[in-house]
DNA sequence: CAATATAGTTGACTTAATCAACAAACTCAA
DNA sequence: TTGAGTTTGTTGATTAAGTCAACTATATTG
């Protein structure tokens, strides 16, 4: 019996959180992993993305989203924009001093990133993230 | 700027978790994927490993880690047998009872594994826990 | 229009992860 | 061999992450 694939994902994700609480902690923000990834998804599709969009994208639980957004609302980076289109929605756009967290995270993570790829191609990397993506897919046609 | 190695992982566990916890909860035991990745390794190294050995090969929290384990030991499924070399610590046994469930939790798991594994080669396993691996150990060296 | 679906919010809860302090046992060097 | 420092495991306290159900308001569609 092959190892289970599994197992390093699990350490690898776990390594990875690690490194990246670090990264942040060190630039001071309040912030944790998952508001970072939120942000950065806000950040490069300011005033276009809504909740839902986050929720399609992430399969973040919709409830945690919503709290999450308020939370960086109330920390100034986030703001909500009217979906003239539709009432129920709003679009997600970021602040200035949003931005600025943004920058501050990606050379954070750039760094993370970095150490991670070292003695890596390019090939690699592209073949690692096809794969990954590959089976979440996989995965997730079961559950949706 | 490339996409983010991360995204696509993120994702992955998230689906794996997810396809895992309803593999379990359709099975009826009362564990958590957690439970079960300890589990599977206490069933693998029977009355050889210890919870510090656990702690080294994931990098759970060792708080964290006693308190699964109680919690299994408490369940029947694992117990401790003392360590003669060592009276600190203490080498973790799998019961009947536990044989019993980790015989259930690989069927359960083995068909996530498939489901996830469809459409990639041997080759792409290998290569994928491979890079894996490499990753967690660069970032790991970081760290420790 | 009425039935149904969707977007977001809130409450309550579980699971996972982290950090610090501690007791007991162990190691090793002076 | 003893005592300073380390390691193993435990407990307490807290934060982060994820889940589920109920609900409001708006949209969609037959």
């Amino acid at each position: 019996m092959s190892e289970n694939i599994k197992e390093p994902l699990f350490n690898l994700l776990h390594s990875i959180k690690r490194s990246l609480r670090q990264a942040i902690d060190s630039n001071d923000l309040q912030l944790t992993p998952l508001h970072m990834r939120v942000l950065k998804m806000i950040s490069f599709n300011n005033n276009h993305v809504t909740a839902n969009d986050i929720v399609q994208k992430t399969l973040i639980d919709k409830a945690q989203l919503a709290r999450l957004i308020k939370e960086l609302i109330g920390l100034g980076y986030v703001t909500k924009l009217d979906n003239p289109t539709d009432k129920r929605s709003y679009y997600l756009g970021i602040s200035s001093e949003g931005i600025d967290v943004v920058k501050q995270l990606s050379v954070a993570e750039q760094r993370v990133n970095e150490i991670m790829k070292s003695g890596l191609t390019e090939q690699d990397i592209a073949d690692f993230t096809r794969l990954a993506k590959h089976m979440a897919q996989n995965l997730n046609q079961q559950n949706d």
